[in-house]
DNA sequence: TGTTAGCACTCTTTTTACATGAGTGCTAAA
DNA sequence: TTTAGCACTCATGTAAAAAGAGTGCTAACA
């Protein structure tokens, strides 16, 4: 559809803008390498692009920058993958070489690297938890009035639930009700918790003891209680770095958006498997209209457990940026996988 | 030193500059309720403010704006407490009626509630592990080589450290590992928790097998682990709304000092005991100088637990910042207090 | 027929000039 | 001691002019 020097014309053109900020004229053009015919020539298939939409002008007589339609077509066509420089490799492998054995912190180590090695944003919703299993719980009496129960998962997850307690159950009831939770609940998967507790257990445990009920009802409480996902961000303040985002107002809207975590998880684990591209108009969010989303998907075994994402001007530089979602999504599932 | 009549004026031109972020001139002043001269008489009375430095023009022919000095000398002689009004009680009375046990939740509440009421950033700094004792210690095993340890202190704080087990290892040792230390550890101060480890501890544990040497040093490591200090933060968007940070240069460059945790948390932590002011220059970090800090501290018993603070421009609501901060750190200290 | 040089035209950006208005400092009168 | 009056300063706003970058179109060229 596009002819061969359209296409590389559009090529230059989005590629000096990711580093320039500036709109290309048809002169800047001409005197890159690659290219070898005159401004004029030039113009012409500007014109075209811009008739077909790749391309669009800040005003009638400046040069061309691309249009949202033009990156989707860049993503979609013209993407050469970037090799990672020896570098950029060096601050990965030792990111993921000192033994890690939390999961929580590879996690965070992930988001600082993808931040800084690329000045956006960096996303990442960490595993699921309902994808696990129970390993062990575990309750501790903090007063006679309130305790904690423990929940480790077979990720290695570990999760404090606080909640209160009669004062009428002692050091031994809580032994025995954590004996019979265990007994229990051990292996069961977190999405089957509820159902599990209400049933057998429940019956169980009010069968033991009368007096547990309020107990029960408490710890109940406490264990169902929907756990906020986790989101890692890192590099927030690289968006001010960029140009398109000197105007406070836009730099308000972003950041209120991306307080809001459980919108952004939603966008996140909503974000289909392998690396998606979401440009501009394309995000769902009317604050991120000014930005794509570049996400990557991280699993354990054939099930996906977590994203992770990289925030930034539409004017992105998504090879780099793609190269790296992929090393570090790889990285990610194969470190969870040695673990399980 | 001060006349009755400068007094007044600087009072004016302070608290109309705090509310409107403009210069104020001798005209607007004299318009002000109880005020009685002209306006020239007060340009005088301005002109020796300016002399004595308390205030200042931000070019010749401007009105004035409070200086550094000038906020200090109104913090310490003409800052009259402000009654919180029946709405304000009402929010922080609703964020602390909730039945509540657990620490960081008490915390995050009293962050949002804090900024939401100033429009400022909040900034509290949780309670000091080291000054508690440890209640119980429990270990889980999570694969052949990995476990973690799960530490509960008196405050009811729960922390996980994971760490390396050599495959020698099994259940039952796990187990009198766990035994051993509980009996050996609990009721000592976290502060202690390292002299204790490397002296009778080990010992015992050497003694009791050579195979738990290894397991020792990897548990050794992951206990005395310098935790990083819980830095609570709301509201840093809020100082996008301040005039005084429309300029993208500023913003990234307080945004960046909020993000080195470490080093906010060392300056709450280090503020004295009750409420404490710093304006402008008075900070100590180069990045903070168009900025006043409040602190103030909430304590269990004689011992100062933490820090809560207030960050915003210079031109701040001293007096109902520090009423809210009174208020809220006498409320923590009170939850606090009930609990143990 | 595709390519290119030339040129008028458009629109932004920068500069300059000028008018306006808020506010001051000073002087002299009350 | 206080205040009215007035010249002066400086920021802000507006308008016009100049500069510059880049385009679109036409006509010539290969």
């Amino acid at each position: 559809m596009l002819t061969e020097r359209q296409l590389q014309v559009l090529q230059v053109i989005i590629d000096e803008f990711i580093h320039t900020a500036q709109p290309i004229g048809s002169r800047a053009i001409a005197k890159k390498e690659d290219i070898s015919f005159s401004p004029a020539t030039i113009r012409n298939e500007m014109a075209d692009l811009e008739d077909l939409g790749f391309i669009e002008k800040t005003h009638t007589s400046s040069g061309r920058i691309p249009s949202e339609k033009g990156y989707r077509f860049y993503v979609d066509h013209l993407l050469s993958p970037s090799r990672l420089s020896r570098q950029e490799m060096t601050v990965i492998a030792d990111t993921f070489q000192r033994e890690m054995i939390e999961f929580e912190k590879v996690v965070q180590k992930s988001a600082r690297v993808l931040s800084d090695l690329t000045n956006y944003t960096s996303i990442i919703l960490g595993p699921r938890v309902f994808e696990t299993t129970l390993k062990q719980i575990q309750i501790i009496s903090l007063s006679d009035q309130a305790a904690v129960a423990i929940l480790v998962t077979s990720t290695g997850h570990v999760e404090n639930r606080y909640f209160n307690v009669p004062a009428s159950m002692n050091a031994s009831d809580l032994e025995k009700l954590v004996n019979i939770l265990n007994e229990r609940l051990t292996g069961v998967p977190i999405i089957q918790l509820q159902e599990k507790l209400y049933g057998e257990v429940a019956e169980l445990l009010l069968k033991h003891s009368s007096d547990f009920e309020a107990t029960y009802n408490y710890l109940k409480a406490a264990l169902l209680e929907e756990q906020p996902v986790k989101l890692y961000m890192d590099g927030k303040t690289n968006i001010l770095l960029q140009p398109e985002f000197n105007d406070v107002h836009k730099i308000q809207a972003l950041y209120s958006v991306m307080e809001q975590e459980e919108e952004m998880a939603n966008i996140l684990r909503t974000s289909g498997e392998g690396i998606k591209v979401s440009i501009g108009q394309e995000n769902q969010l009317d604050e991120m209209q000014d930005c794509s989303l570049i996400t990557a998907t991280y699993s354990l075994g054939e099930k996906q457990m977590g994203t992770i994402a990289l925030l930034g001007p539409t004017r992105m530089e998504y090879s780099r940026v793609i190269s790296l979602l992929n090393v570090l999504s790889k990285r990610l599932t194969n470190t969870f996988h040695s673990w399980y």
